[in-house]
DNA sequence: TTGCACTTTCCACATAGTGGAAAGTAGTGT
DNA sequence: ACACTACTTTCCACTATGTGGAAAGTGCAA
């Protein structure tokens, strides 16, 4: 009896002729994504379902593809340098960022704060490009993830996916909503912007607005980290977001 | 018979023990980050050797996890947003890059251009960290992948890694070296630093330093852009870049 | 040394992945 | 409108390929 990763057989299974092995493969990598950078063999088997054997060689298959790294020293398991050259390929084609990065520079100078681009994955918000600020803060976390629904520029975002992809997001958000979930969507489908404090620091603000291309649909959200917490200004920021992000998704033509 | 995507059987291989399958996923993941950003199906099975219900069947896989994405008007094929998410939790927990971090504001304040640090992936450098110098120049690149022996930055980095990476890279470079592999190679062990014009716009300089370890090993790449090119000024750009680079591998304890 | 906890290899079994061929779907030109 | 082409997707029998249990190897600690 094989039957991997999958809690209940039959029904209506949306993996249908898709590949086991690939399937274990990545969830062995959104493991590695969680927790400590280097994991062992053995938790991994637990955590994923599978048998010792299997993991080790779906590892070491990953390994010699670079996508998993192994500490020489205690042959630990982490995700590996591959997976920053495929990622990066992927945004350097990525038709949004190209339209954003113009603006980003110039926005920065004139709202004397750092410009963040973040993108939704999955149920997460990665922030991919940044400009910052002329001073900076005390701290600078440069390659952002959080859960999608943590952060303006993230909320903003997967109210605008699809259905699947907010409900995913409401399930994997473990802090508390502040109403019911889909009165906060609808809400959130309403404003153009969003200003909330920056769930790092809790000083500091962040303004977010989304690019969304000629059909509607949000390819990405443009924010703004104010450095002291004074609101008046948001206006502003928010306004010069806004106009950046439209002209951007202005020069997409089709999404 | 099947013998996927192996010229030659028999003799020495590495490869014993290891999933074919995933061979063959990571496989059409590299054709994805090569050429166009959305390519067809028939093109990606010809090119993998693979028949096209396998490529198919692998690609609606990687499709299912997020890896692989697919444009629903025309059904081609490109790199999902899920590397994206892992390659961030990568970074985001890799010491360098939180030892750098901290200095790469001030190094732009004090050398007015923009700083950048590169890590290598394969034979490629990748600019996975920048802090945009206050004047942005016409172009700003801003997720920059390039052949290894390229950059100042990817020529350090290799020529420190292992003698495999260094033929690899060296394999892989298209352009022509202006020298013997080996004697450059013994060069750039020598130097501590490197400034060459900037690949991309031609007139800008990029300088580099690396970034090692308590052991020696080379983690990390740091540069500098300087906006014009004055060589008058790269000294004093390379002492502070060594500056910084020795004070962040000094925090790193064990590499 | 013994003991423990983890990683890696071995091997027989049958599941799960394979490729050819056929069916479905768009897009194009006449 | 039609047939024609080019590509994507599904079907199916075959067996190559991936699987899990058990055993061997490795390293660290007492």
């Amino acid at each position: 009896m094989i039957e991997p990763a999958d809690g209940v057989d039959g029904g209506s299974n949306a993996a249908r002729g898709t590949l086991g092995t690939v399937r274990n493969a990545v969830l062995l990598l959104d493991l590695l994504s969680d927790g400590p950078a280097y994991q062992q063999l053995t938790e991994l088997a637990e955590r994923s379902g599978l048998s010792v054997p299997t993991a080790h060689r779906l590892l070491r298959s990953l390994v010699l593809a670079e996508i998993v790294q192994q500490d020489a020293r205690t042959s630990r398991y982490s995700l590996g340098p591959e997976v920053v050259r495929l990622a990066q390929r992927y945004l350097a084609r990525l038709p949004v960022l190209a339209a954003l990065s113009p603006y980003l520079v110039g926005l920065r100078d004139i709202l004397d704060s750092s410009i963040h681009v973040a993108l939704l994955a999955r149920d997460s918000v990665v922030y991919v490009d940044r400009v910052d600020a002329r001073e900076g803060g005390p701290y600078r976390e440069s390659h952002r993830v959080a859960s999608a629904l943590e952060t303006p520029a993230g909320r903003l975002l997967v109210a605008r996916a699809g259905d699947e992809s907010w409900r995913r997001c409401v399930a994997a958000h473990n802090g508390r909503l502040p109403k019911d979930a889909d009165e906060l969507r609808a809400e959130l489908l309403e404003t153009e912007w969003l200003v909330a404090p920056d769930g790092l620091t809790g000083v500091a603000l962040e303004a977010a607005v989304v690019v969304v291309d000629s059909r509607g649909g949000a390819l990405a959200a443009l924010s703004a980290t104010l450095p002291a917490a004074d609101p008046d200004r948001s206006g502003e920021v928010v306004q010069h977001l806004q106009r950046a992000a439209g002209a951007a998704g202005r020069t997409l033509g089709h999404g």
